[in-house]
DNA sequence: TTGTAAGCGTTATCAG
DNA sequence: CTGATAACGCTTACAA
């Protein structure tokens, strides 16, 4: 897969070694990565005269050297299905925000929602003998799950609660949400539906908010017409489309829920362009709860997910098991929340 | 700064070495070495009884042995202001699509737009020996400039046109940007105005737009009150709250630059609120284009920076450099765009 | 408190 | 096309 980056004489940042600073501070190598290490290991004068040749000549440790040796790198990996998705931000954050007061390291790649990418991140990502593994994904190809199985990494799986985790997971149910969802609007007394999600393919997590969704409408003794299920591509013009096509398709519909991204947000101004009132004429609710739907007029009711919470509880999981390796694989639900606002 | 994560036999993935897998399929490491890197140099049949081997057992290669013996790693790191930003997701896509293409991994942080972080953050990824560097910052310690140019590392700086790159640079000008965008108001016809950013400390970049407007103000004969500038937190909601700090301070102002995050469209949320009409009450203008800006009723004018392209060129200087190491520093300023629609 | 010796698991190099 | 050998720059383990 990595195609050759030239083979002259790379470039490397060591114009000093460990063994040079040792030998200008008049100490053993071994000295000079106590210092660094175990500073208080070491006697104060010896700590000063070695940390000024380090400031002399500006050494960099070699952490791949160091990695090699203790068998240990500072690196997480984490594979999200996108990047460029303002949902896994918050998470990435929370990982990060963790991660860096531990001096661990961030590697970060995006699947494209695609599980054979996934694989061969993974395969990539143990490669480099990360200590920790973090997926935003719950449904693995069979070579994935081997390899996560057979690393011995400490694995966290998120996005999903997952049944069958390969060894931690910190999600919250998507099923259940999406069964709230349906409560809620029950509650709120429509009765004719409309569904529109992002294309749910491999995605578990959409799959199951949907389904939640139609096993809560059917709790209450309602059905929807599988002509009133979409599924859509990302962005706010998307919304409105779903929105216009549902719409078209049943002009008595009453609710909307249109899960992902920011689909309702989208729905709602296409109400606004046509003059629609929301939710006399229509209600819609959304998922995933950010300050667009807060400010959204009317403000859009929501299921909201605790995405950085989830980010940090990763990144602990990881850190808790580097720490005590005997710690048993873990299962955290975060929850979620509906949170009602004008728009149903 | 890192803490002691517990000294324990540490947790390995390497089952099987490169060594056993030479022992199994009866040919000497070396072989091994090179049906992974160079199979094309490997007799067929080695090949085939290599790769079986490699297969039976689940062999993943070592890459931090690898690239301790290379003297080369796939690792690239990345530092941003901040994660949860969508802005920077754009960029952080661009520069993994092509990372990934060429087999290179990216790291990445945060420094929370703190230089003295990012001088942390620096060190801590030289120790890594990454095989370049991105930073979201044009602006440095004296101590990351030391560091980085003294690294041999290659360097792009984006976010900015840096005047003094470290080594490379691929951004855009904002202060032509803040002054386009002055240009394009004062063509309107407007003469009274108002501007809010994030805050500015710090943030080089916004500091340019902000001065860049003035300028292009000044150009055209027209000074900005001082209390009409002002300086907010990000969201929505402190785009509204802009909005009514600015016109309370002055009700007579024409059009307001709401430079950065999603201010822009928080005022217009509050415009709609207060029942004012866009543009003819006020005209209202952001930065960094999004589809919100392009959906909000009415739509906003913005500038447009190629956020995405910035990210592709950014990781394609450091791919090319590696491939061919006396390419020379390069400035590319991809420019940006003015985007004029309803909202002015 | 410091030092010595022996790797860690690869790849560069050169010989065959 | 294949192999032997010597690093790569650090840390573990043990000795002094």
């Amino acid at each position: 897969m990595p195609d050759s980056l030239g083979t002259k004489p790379p470039p490397f940042v060591g114009q000093v070694s460990m063994k040079e600073v040792a030998r200008l501070a008049g100490v053993s190598p071994m000295t000079v990565s106590r210092a660094l290490s175990t500073p208080h290991l070491v006697k104060p004068e010896t700590l000063e005269q070695v940390q000024s040749v380090i400031r002399a000549v500006g050494y960099v440790p070699n952490r791949v050297a160091g990695s090699l040796s203790s068998r240990r790198t500072s690196l997480v990996g984490l594979i999200v299905p996108s990047l460029r998705n303002a949902l896994y931000a918050e998470t990435i954050q929370g990982i990060s925000d963790v991660l860096q007061r531990h001096g661990l390291h961030l590697m970060i790649s995006d699947s494209g929602y695609c599980l054979e990418r996934e694989e061969a991140l993974i395969s990539a990502y143990l490669a480099q003998r990360p200590c920790g593994l973090i997926l935003h994904n719950t449904v693995h190809t069979e070579a994935a799950r081997q390899m996560l199985q057979g690393a011995g990494v400490p694995c966290v799986e998120t996005g999903n609660l997952a049944p069958h985790p390969v060894d931690m997971t910190v999600s919250y149910s998507n099923r259940a949400a999406g069964r709230a969802m349906a409560e809620h609007l029950v509650s709120r007394g429509y009765q004719r539906f409309g569904f529109a999600s992002l294309r749910i393919g491999d995605n578990e997590r959409l799959r199951e908010r949907r389904d939640g969704f139609f096993e809560g409408l059917r709790a209450a003794g309602i059905a929807i017409d599988p002509a009133m299920v979409l599924e859509v591509g990302e962005g706010l013009e998307s919304g409105s489309q779903a929105f216009a096509e549902l719409i078209g398709r049943d002009a008595s519909v009453q609710a909307l829920f249109l899960a992902g991204d920011v689909l309702a947000a989208g729905a709602i101004f296409e109400c606004a362009r046509r003059g629609l009132r929301v939710p006399q004429d229509i209600a819609i609710a959304g998922s995933d709860d950010n300050d667009l739907m807060q400010q959204m007029i009317p403000p859009i009711t929501t299921v909201r997910f605790p995405r950085y919470r989830i980010g940090v509880r990763s990144a602990e999981l990881i850190v808790g098991r580097l720490g005590d390796e005997t710690l048993q694989p873990a299962s955290e639900d975060l929850g979620f929340e509906v949170v009602p606002r004008g728009s149903t």
